[in-house]
DNA sequence: CGCAGTTTGTACCGATCGGTACAATTTCTC
DNA sequence: GAGAAATTGTACCGATCGGTACAAACTGCG
């Protein structure tokens, strides 16, 4: 989803472009929507506005998309299609944990599209927030029941881990403290584990997050 | 903390501030920090700038420490208090979980101190926000503890409960769907329960919320 | 009524907002 | 190295931002 803009030397470009959207986020996530300012955004970026808008010609909201649709395409990468297809059920949910503390820096970092659920951000860009939560809770829903859980049972379990996520990303940002976030994982990964063989084997350690 | 500004008829005057601190909310939990402008601000009060400039001499800020504060004084007396010193905790634990879900109107409003939490508006209202979350998980911690659960158990299920609270909150808002809220408010409540007596009786109804 | 104090609408302030125009520069291709 | 294309900095746009000034209108009280 990360398009790469008309141009050469594409490999070299879509790191650059990468790493490029990887600073636009830092600046939603930090301020959200309202209050990532174009100012904020070339600052960061060390981009100026004719570049930005060269890059983006639909401005901030494009921007937006943009870093909404990198975030969903490592998540896909490195937990969806893991729980989905993984032949070890345990061991993609595992990783899924491993990708999360990985992805949210240990509680240091925030979930963009959940930031932007809970304010009329949300309207914006419904399709992509729903999808990216729609996915996970399917994701992990369908692990959870070739691990040899009922439906019901995973499909619970899989929407308040997701929820527990998010709420235990706000919480150690409440009390500044992302120990609480960590805390908060193990947690919900041992409240996981009963239900499913607990030796989960590490197979495959997730990307550089963006 | 809901301050009435100096004037006559301080009965009728605190009604008043009420709805009125209650909109200005409104539009700070719909918009964010950044987001509610002093147009939205006016236009959902129904005053002026000249009245709401009146009211609130450090402006923007001072309303949203107002909002803050009336949050914080409805859970003190709803929530925290009952946890801390009803004498059923049993009882105290039940009404929280309906005073919350009355509270959030069944998941269609946001957490406001959860809400500022996630991005850069919390390091301006640092303290309140880190008060509120802390003055529940201890409350909750308190309610557990004289239910008859160990300290770290307490201490953790508490911070979970909390969490999956400010989670539900976002899931349900990202897929538009209150009722995420509702069934999760309700497994949580559930979660809490076997470790005590599960025959809740009902003390005291919450008020109305602001 | 008449007056003091409160409350309000309106005009206005400089700063910043998101976005556009466009010429100058850099970069790639041949 | 010439020419085309991509990239960039800068100036500028109208709108809106949060906030101030202040006179008019309203209020309660004697």
């Amino acid at each position: 989803m990360s398009q790469r803009p008309a141009g050469p030397a594409s490999g070299r470009e879509i790191t650059y472009h990468r790493e490029l959207v990887g600073s636009l986020a830092d600046v939603f996530r930090e301020h959200g929507y309202p209050g990532a300012s174009l100012a904020r955004l070339t600052g960061r970026t060390g981009l100026g506005k004719g570049s930005l808008y060269h890059l983006f010609p639909d401005g901030k909201a494009q921007m937006a998309t943009v870093v909404l649709d990198q975030i969903a395409a490592w998540f896909e990468g490195n937990v969806f299609q893991p729980l989905r297809d993984g032949a070890d059920p345990a061991a993609s949910i595992a990783r899924m944990f491993r990708a999360v503390d990985h992805f949210f820096q240990s509680g240091r970092r925030i979930c963009l599209p959940g930031a932007f659920a809970l304010d009329g951000t949300r309207d914006r860009f419904a399709g992509r927030v729903h999808a990216y939560f729609g996915d996970w809770i399917q994701a992990l829903t369908s692990a959870l029941r070739r691990g040899g859980m009922p439906l019901r049972e995973a499909r619970e379990n899989a929407e308040d881990t997701v929820a527990g996520i998010q709420g235990a990303l706000v919480l150690a940002r409440s009390r500044d403290d992302p120990e609480v976030f960590v805390q908060a994982l193990k947690r919900m990964q041992r409240r996981l584990a009963p239900a499913e063989k607990s030796g989960a084997i590490a197979s495959g350690e997730p990307t550089q997050a963006s």
